[in-house]
DNA sequence: TTATATTAATTGTATATACATACTTTTGTA
DNA sequence: TACAAAAGTATGTATATACAATTAATATAA
């Protein structure tokens, strides 16, 4: 019902098209909780995304070519990207010795105190999202990995 | 397993972090499967959503109000999109009798033709959903909503 | 070793998006 | 009626993205 009165679409030709739109409207809705809060500190979801994997590569550094690979949406611009986090000194960026073609790049402290504010906000949004019990939320992890295959 | 794997982090603070993470990967995942087939027609996702709402309203006219409404992503350029899908000849402009302020927006017989032709294409992604079942499907439709409030 | 192919990253260009602002028409109210 | 407020679109600007082309370094193979 949710899904249909806030699209105002009455009916699929499927279950699975149903599912396709609401896991799209799902992610967009998603997406306004997260904006918010992102925005005081200048950051875009994707520079989010790319300091997220930089922490967890800490203290080792990241090649542009691993953050593409592991970046949740779409990729093209990690350079650009990276660029855009270096200006704000949230990342660092050094020749690597190895392979002079790669960029190291590192996340900084300030990127980590800076990771770690939006991080305790961000219990906030999980908080809004006990609709569901842990149990659910594995169950849609579950079928979402399924999902893909 | 599946989303560690694919992103190549193991562990996270929740199941619920977790399955914020889960759906925004699923939706780049799907996002890939659309793209190619909007391509050749030289759609973007935005512009096929918009069609797909007037051909909802068809024959009757949505204002660009309505389709930024209901719009399953982010929207601002309602009316540029539009202008870019008149541009291909698949959606007309008139001006609204009624409230001269609105704009008539009508989905035109290409357009239709269009829609049919792309989804037509979009049975065989829903063939390639068919990990899960019909019930499976059901069960994240009603998770997300539940999820969504 | 030298030529060729492959890999890593950057840059150019066109389009898409977010956000604020402006413009026109309608609505509401004194 | 006249005037302010609201609604429906459109536009300016900055940023983000997709895709192709470019540059530089490394790997491969004759």
């Amino acid at each position: 019902m949710e899904l249909e009165e806030a699209i105002k679409q009455k009916k699929f030709r499927s279950e699975h098209e149903k599912m396709m739109v609401n896991i799209i409207y799902t992610n967009g809705w998603l997406g306004g909780q997260q904006v918010h809060l992102f925005k005081p500190y200048g950051l875009s979801q994707q520079q989010y995304n790319i300091l997220r994997i930089l922490r967890g590569q800490h203290p080792d550094p990241a090649s542009v070519s691993l953050l593409m690979d592991r970046m949740l949406d779409k990729m093209s611009n990690a350079s650009r990207l990276v660029e855009k986090l270096r200006q704000k000194d949230l990342v660092s960026r050094q020749e690597c010795k190895h392979d002079r073609r790669q960029v190291d790049v590192l996340i900084t402290e300030k990127g980590l105190a800076t990771l770690e504010e939006i991080d305790a906000q961000l219990e906030q949004v999980f908080e809004g999202m006990s609709t569901l019990t842990i149990e659910e939320a594995q169950e849609v992890n579950r079928l979402l990995d399924k999902l893909r295959g």
